[in-house]
DNA sequence: ACCTATTAATAACT
DNA sequence: TAGTTATTAATAGGT
């Protein structure tokens, strides 16, 4: 397409090449807009001139769409382009993230939660974990109230100073059944978050 | 050029879209090339469908190209890509191991584990969804037990054929309180980690 | 940069 | 989905 047709090998002549460069630079980048605009295709394209100059069309316009882009390139082609290191993080994302899900899936059935799938089988460990773990709370509640009652106080906790006020009623008779409902105190932070 | 003009916007009709994806896809990678031969050019090219089929074009052919091309990119635009890309990963990756520690948490503090720490009023919530999934799981049971009864049938689950041994002791009485208790059974493996 | 003869790409059709 | 062709678009070489 020009005066004269020529052959597609490395165009000798620098200034020719240059002139060249420029115009098919511009054609491609021109192509790329246009089937981005027509298809609705996600394109990527980096060019680096020989002499170093740079020319670059990004698709769905963004900050981040090359490195979608290429998260998908190497998805999809099996090619490395981050160092090891990124894929380490990769990898111990995947991980934990099926970890969460694990945890996730085991912490709902405890509480009851999306167990319509399960079997007999299935549940009884539940059951025994729930059984065990209602057990142990229940005795370690009872520990502390027996802790209270004996030392006349009602400190909870070595280390919990938030305790104090309004809170000797020495010789209150609490009920069996539910020897705890404390219906008192500035509502502590929940366990949560640790940091 | 062709039989007719067209306008540069998205071609609504899908097959045409998809044929001239196609068509200038070609177009486009065949220019690629041959800028890449005529004038030295290096080029990274990579192109999505909106079907999510991948092209590319990547000029000095060699596996590295592609990241050299990248390199060159940031220096010359200053965008971060490689450091983008790991921070993300890295923030990500904290997010997730949050979630994950204050799910190890709830989940040994409904197994009665860790508790020692914790004051009789960081136990009550613990308690009542203990109670909670506890009577759930119960009562699931019950009507799997149920059904099963009706059905004059033990199996357990559709594909449970682990089931056999010392099992059919028909007529059996269960106390209404616990109308399941197998004692019998290899112990499953705990719930945590199926990796 | 601009011009334009000529080749190349491709839109519509089969 | 792949070929054909009329037409438009890109561009080589010249100014």
């Amino acid at each position: 397409m020009g005066r004269g047709k020529i052959e597609i090998k490395r165009i000798e002549n620098s200034t020719n090449r240059q002139v060249t460069y420029s115009k098919r630079r511009n054609g491609i980048l021109k192509k790329a807009r246009e089937i981005h605009i027509l298809c609705g295709a996600e394109i990527a394209l980096v060019i680096f001139s020989s002499t170093g100059k740079m020319s670059e069309y990004i698709s769905p316009p963004g900050p981040t769409t090359l490195i979608k882009i290429l998260d998908k390139y190497q998805k999809t082609s099996g090619k490395k382009l981050w160092d090891a290191k990124h894929e380490y993080l990769s990898s111990e994302l995947d991980r934990i993230k099926k970890e969460n899900d694990n945890m996730q899936i085991e912490l709902r059935h405890l509480k009851g939660e999306d167990i319509n799938s399960l079997n007999a089988k299935e549940l009884i460990p539940i059951e025994e974990a729930l059984q065990n773990g209602l057990s142990k709370v229940r005795d370690k509640k009872s520990d502390i109230w027996r802790m209270m009652r004996k030392n006349h106080s009602l400190e909870i906790g070595g280390n919990d100073r938030e305790m104090e006020n309004g809170y000797h009623q020495k010789g209150r008779d609490y009920p069996a059944q539910m020897p705890f409902t404390f219906r008192v105190q500035p509502i502590q932070p929940n366990l949560q978050e640790s940091k």
